[in-house]
DNA sequence: GATGAATGAGCGTTCATTCAT
DNA sequence: CATGAATGAACGCTCATTCAT
């Protein structure tokens, strides 16, 4: 007699980290990285905590692999979207904010931004890596659309790195204000306006000053 | 004999709150709540951590008097600017925003929005406080500006309530980058051209579509 | 009213040191370092594990404090010895041997040997720390006492290296039989006559070859 | 078609404990037993942590089987040479000492007199059984030799028991020496140098006290 | 009012042991 | 026989809170 398909712990072994993972992301967004006991996050996968141990061999390397899974992925998305666009910068502009708030703000990853701006004083080296893999790499992506509307003088000049941050800022903000409970508290059914007047306020401020 | 004046230290007695809480403010905005020992709070007000427990009844209640005691004044200022200014709207928003970063970004009150963004969940009541207390009332402030740039037709049409909220966020990034230590970091010279840009961004932003 | 003496808590401050340093020598002796357990130590001292924290910040420094206050002055009382002792050096071994024996050998600090040798590998610290303060100033003052004989030519010229070395083994051995249960398990009653015959060996084997 | 020898898996099988038992003892002498791993002791044999536990039902037993297995077979080398030696006693304890130092101080079995020093205390039955086989049948080799010695008029009067206990201890010591990382470290090229002054010392701790 | 010694619950991490496959 | 995923108890260390003085 053979086996058809693989055993269950096997099968189970490989589902394993999608479980850990998402469990992880859930509780880190609910309650920040040190608040988060690692007794839960097992519960809450169904497994023991050692069973963690097997996986990630510290709480920081289970929340770099959070972000890792999650968010850089994301963001290799859209610096392809960017390097690959045909259209005007303004539709590249409105697909880039789009998608990107489909993608995380409107899933669990949109608690990341809150999360690391809580915790990153606390713990260096997690702040140190996602400043590498998310941060530094989503304002290259924005400056490179803002010197491609430059080039193509879709857009007025402006700093390519100063102007990137504060154009995400806001973004950022949306994204911390769907996960802020009680303060700046937005009705959820309202981020998608706030997404289009964002669009437009920011395309306002872009436009070149003869349009 | 008579005493003209309080005795040196009864009027101890009497700053001893205000000094717990500005060493508190100084803490938690550097470290968090979580990672602010009273231990430290105590030393860095000079007392000890049992001194601390006859004027605030648990961490969390000093917290609470922190926040209570230290946005609120200034909300009023701003409120006072908008109602009694009497130049071009563009003046009177390079005025509100460059007053703003001077009484609560240049000073230590500026930690407020990452200490609040990363606790609110915590603390219901107190989020919803400030919640009240600061961030609606900023907003008012600015849709208050907003709606006088509109009747006089110094800025195009938007939304009060949502370009608002949307105005003010980079300024709350802003704040955030500040104390923000390897996620986010900018470096604390460069902070005024963050200002100067964010204050070009968003006036281009605003300006009417025939300008 | 006043307070005649001390109040009790304060009183009990200064002993607490003596009393944690002697709970944890008698633990660590009976279970080796990694065996013992904080809280077993606390118990042992009637107080809590964090009490422990208040006088020594971790396990390896409560060790070391153990050491210190245990071991490390009776080096200093060896060492002065060798220096200012005025008969022959037959009468300096002799009476150096058996000083030893009485306020180490005799008392619970002769469980350290033993506990060293079984745990040094996987402390590093502590054996560098152990090594420095006891072992080589321990060799360096039976070094200074065979340089004296020889210089006095009461002995014959050995390597003051090694043979002070080998010398100081029997006496270790002896604290670590007095120590073993199970394995090399002496008759305690018999140790002073291990100690007799090891000094009339070791002066046998020290002696002229021509006396 | 018949098998002349046995297939290699059932050799294999057969291997085993040997194979787990040597790469026990490496690890265990390493280490001590505390600090090490099942784990790693499995991947040294190149096995799985459960296959150890179809060997020895645990880390104890595993332990056990480790010392029984290592030294004893050792102890009757050196009582037949004693028996058999037709030399001076001089000579015999020369050659004792260097065929000692040659089988077990060079091999990885000298790291068993540290590793019972440390564990005796946790398992008493094992360290009967060391006591018993080891360590008396040692003593009473060395006495063999001493009452040989004294029968001869070669040494003087000594002591059996005691003499013959800390006779050997230094040469304990040494192999303890050898296997002490931090402590009591010696250069292993060095370890000659000790044992050549060992035997002079002890020899002439020994000699007749008219020589 | 003020002190600071003492407490004890809580968390990250390790590893011997088990058992379904 | 052999595997290796899973378990859970254990321990070092922290820190908000208490209370005798």
């Amino acid at each position: 007699m053979s086996f058809p398909c693989k055993p269950k712990w096997e099968r189970r072994k490989e589902a394993r980290p999608q479980e850990l993972l998402s469990a992880a992301l859930d509780l880190f967004v609910e309650r920040g990285f040190a608040a988060t006991r690692l007794d839960d996050v097992a519960k809450a996968a169904g497994v023991s905590k050692g069973t963690l141990y097997l996986y990630y061999s510290s709480k920081e390397e289970l929340f770099k692999a959070v972000v890792r899974n999650g968010m850089v992925p994301l963001i290799g998305e859209a610096e392809s979207m960017v390097d690959s666009f045909t259209g005007t910068t303004e539709e590249l502009f409105r697909t880039l904010m789009r998608t990107w708030w489909d993608s995380v703000g409107n899933t669990k990853l949109s608690g990341l931004p809150k999360l690391m701006m809580a915790e990153a004083g606390n713990f260096p080296e997690l702040s140190a890596f996602y400043q590498e893999e998310v941060i530094e790499r989503g304002e290259r992506m924005v400056a490179s659309m803002l010197r491609r509307g430059m080039e193509r003088k879709e857009i007025r000049d402006v700093d390519l790195e100063i102007d990137a941050r504060l154009l995400i800022s806001p973004m950022i903000m949306m994204m911390m204000w769907k996960h802020s409970t009680g303060v700046c508290k937005v009705d959820p059914d309202k981020l998608d306006d706030y997404l289009a007047h964002y669009i437009e306020l920011a395309l306002h401020g872009l436009r070149p000053l003869d349009c």
